[in-house]
RNA sequence: GGUCGGGUGGCCGAGUGGCUAGGCAGAGGUCUGCAAAACCUCGUACGGCGGUUCGAAUCCGCUCCCGACCUCCA
């Protein structure tokens, strides 16, 4: 709890320490997906750094309160925010569902992908349809504040009054006041009843063909994206909380105009720490399904995607990404995804060896010693530098090797204090599975593998048996018919291991 | 065009004014019946050109290239 966590603030641009409003307690926003289709894997790249995120502030002992929304109405495709149809809408007239079907369709598939990934679930996950009152109330509440107005049925939030009374407008995401509002657009629909090019509509009034719609005191409508966000942050974190995040591209417009909706209805910041994801690249550009360039997460599971020559297994992925900063650009290709299969069963080969080790030494302490407690302090204070896994895992890789040579003894375990020991092997569980949120996948514990393990105990002894024989044949048949069947034999100076590959 | 972020060894990726992560691949070695696995050693990289400095990949300037955002996007 008394740990030095620095984090990144995108509104400070800088490494803070982070210092929550209420000691011990944390109150954590994510902007959660717009469930009008399959997520794609660059969310859940998101939503995995927040995990980890959440995760790690819970190890730290914070009561965290994680809420994270679904959006499933207000979010609309094309041009800007009005004139324009609704995502979630959109979809249900593409396939004639009512709206809260596409809703529901895809908030389960959504959930389903977040387990496969093995997140942990937000502690309140709070639906935009769920909460129109609250939206209700706080577009009222803007306007009373004099930061909206009404035209022809729609609310809009007055940029202009809010960079003039707060002069934050556009600090979130670097932008000058002036060049927001030089962007006016030709093909702007309904430009006339906005007073300012860079003002955005908080309540919508809807066309007679529009599908969700509520009555308000202005229109019969529907409230604008980003106002969900708002209403409910202020509602389960109350007006001024800890953390907000998203992914980057959420920096503009979406956390900039929930910033002035907040500050129009509250006269405060709302969040103290701005935290936002980097993007997931595919061979080295955005993914992109007009160009073709994108993959699916269950294609990615399979191998079925010309970008990619295997399958690969979801903890592979979570993997893949805790080896990059969360604030880094993740670049997607085949021979990256192969390098991370490789290092992550590695990781968890050497983390079950370790959990079987018993100290050899003579419990006297040397310079080893040392150097294990170094590294263990280490991968913690990497953490506690705006969540630096790529750093604490190489960290980790380093005990990866020390490891390796105890087992084969190649290095002697002299001079390791039981303590050190018992140190790393709680790190090695800790990080691994309370941190990281990685499962082994090889030993799945379930009866089955019990069984396989039983099984392949019995091969390994015939094996033996042959080679002491020095039955070579019978000995090799064994080991490439294994191999044939994707299980690989290890042989080391204590006997044999398999795994399946 | 505007704003921002990058260009690091074969690939992916940390980091940072001098002690020069890590993973994967490659080379050599140890071990082994052979192999695999494992371990050890090795390649001394930071787009280009200038400048600041005792010293820069790390700071500054210029330049080239890439990406993101500016419009729906995590």
């Amino acid at each position: 709890m008394d740990s030095q966590l620095k984090i990144y603030n995108s509104l400070s641009k800088d490494k803070e320490v982070f210092t929550p409003l209420i000691p011990g307690r944390v109150g954590m926003y994510v902007c959660g997906p717009t469930v009008y289709n399959n997520v794609h894997l660059g969310n859940c790249r998101t939503f995995v750094s927040f995990d980890i995120i959440y995760r790690y502030l819970l190890h730290l002992g914070y009561k965290v309160r994680y809420v994270r929304n679904i959006t499933d109405v207000g979010h609309l495709e094309g041009d800007h925010d009005t004139g324009a149809e609704d995502k979630l809408g959109k979809m249900a007239r593409l396939e004639q569902l009512e709206p809260m079907e596409v809703a529901q369709k895809y908030t389960v598939g959504f959930h389903d992908m977040m387990k496969i990934f093995n997140t942990l679930p937000p502690n309140i996950e709070p639906r935009a349809t769920g909460h129109i009152p609250e939206q209700i109330e706080m577009v009222q509440t803007i306007i009373n504040n004099g930061y909206g107005y009404e035209a022809n049925g729609s609310v809009y939030f007055d940029t202009i009054k809010f960079a003039e009374s707060s002069g934050m407008y556009g600090k979130l995401s670097g932008r000058k006041i002036e060049d927001l509002m030089a962007e006016s657009r030709d093909n702007l629909k309904k430009q006339d009843e906005k007073r300012h090019p860079s003002d955005f509509a908080i309540w919508i009034k809807a066309d007679p063909e529009h599908l969700m719609r509520w009555n308000s005191p202005w229109s019969l409508g529907f409230p604008g994206w980003h106002l969900e966000c708002s209403a409910m942050s202020t509602k389960y974190l109350g007006t001024q909380f800890d953390i907000h995040g998203g992914g980057g591209d959420l920096k503009f417009p979406h956390h900039e105009n929930e910033v002035a909706q907040n500050f129009g209805a509250c006269n405060c910041n709302p969040a103290r720490t701005w935290m936002h994801g980097n993007m997931l690249l595919l061979n080295g550009k955005k993914m992109s399904k007009s160009d073709g360039n994108s993959i699916m997460p269950e294609e990615l599971f399979t191998g079925n995607s010309a970008h990619i020559s295997k399958g690969y297994s979801p903890m592979v992925i979570r993997f893949f990404m805790l080896q990059t900063h969360y604030r880094s650009t993740l670049d997607l290709t085949d021979e990256a995804l192969q390098a991370a299969e490789k290092g992550y069963r590695r990781l968890m080969e050497a983390y079950a060896s370790l959990q079987k080790m018993t100290l050899t030494g003579d419990g006297q302490r040397s310079e080893q010693d040392g150097e294990v407690a170094a590294l263990i302090k280490g991968v913690k204070a990497e953490m506690d530098d705006d969540f630096n896994t790529p750093k604490a895992l190489a960290l980790l890789f380093e005990a990866v090797s020390k490891i390796n040579s105890w087992k084969d003894g190649h290095q002697s375990m002299a001079g390791l204090g039981e303590s050190t020991l018992s140190a790393l092997k709680d790190l090695f569980q800790t990080f691994l599975f309370d941190i990281f949120g990685l499962k082994d996948e090889a030993a799945a514990g379930d009866n089955h593998f019990k069984t396989l393990d039983g099984l392949m105990q019995l091969v390994i002894d015939m094996r033996q048996d042959a080679r002491t024989r020095k039955d070579w044949p019978a000995s090799d048949k064994i080991r490439d018919t294994l191999k044939e069947l994707s299980i690989q034999l290890k042989d080391g100076k204590e006997g044999t291991a398999w795994t399946m590959e």
